[in-house]
DNA sequence: CTTGACACATCGCGTGGCGATGTATAGCAT
DNA sequence: ATGCTATACATCGCCACGCGATGTGTCAAG
């Protein structure tokens, strides 16, 4: 998967895979990997600023956990996060029929 | 349309804009403008630094063209460009199926 | 006792889309 | 004449952001 593909998608990946469940970042990376079928496999360079990001907008809310003496941040969608998520989803329909349609040569 | 959606996609749109029959740049605006049904309105700064940087690349070649005391720069695929086309139209699906599928939950 | 999975974090680089700005012609309305 | 709009090109600089590199620490398996 080339690098830039992902820009200005990368935020609704994360927030719909947080959507059922909450989760925290290294498990929310195993779920794109798994659902994806490999395609996203995001590094951690990636994933860990994303995830503040979303966090500081207001999008995610994150609690710390202790599990088998490991520590994680676990993250959950707010009601923002929700209309974000929706909105984002109707945008990703909108441009991937509109990139459809240019590939298709629909004049 | 967010900013940052189109990035990585964009040469992929243009290529395929003049895949068909060579345009010049503003005509080629046109094209995506009309087949996207609006969704894709390139702003200037967008479009002529991307179509210098497929020619410098070797996938556009253009020659100079003047039509009604306008000039224009008239694009083609060069044979380079069309498997570029077809490479990047394979990982488009590619990756709209994984979105497709991040989206929908596939667990 | 080292390797690898788990789990987090930050810094700095490079890419690339876009707003702003500039140039020039043609046509139409004021 | 004057200005606005459309056509048609170009470049500069900002900035968002994905990612490689790097660092910290835990735990299980060999």
């Amino acid at each position: 998967m080339k690098a830039e593909t992902l820009k200005g998608h990368l935020d609704m990946l994360l927030l719909a895979a947080v959507q059922a469940d909450a989760a925290h970042g290294y498990a929310i990376a195993e779920t794109l990997r798994a659902r994806s079928g490999g395609a996203f496999d995001l590094p951690e360079g990636t994933l860990y600023p994303a995830l503040h990001r979303l966090e500081r907008g207001g999008l995610l809310a994150s609690r710390w956990s202790e599990v088998g003496g490991r520590r994680r941040r676990v993250y959950r969608l707010t009601s923002k996060g929700h209309r974000a998520l929706a909105t984002q989803q109707g945008e990703w329909v909108d441009f991937a029929r509109a990139v459809h349609a240019v590939l298709e040569g629909i004049a």
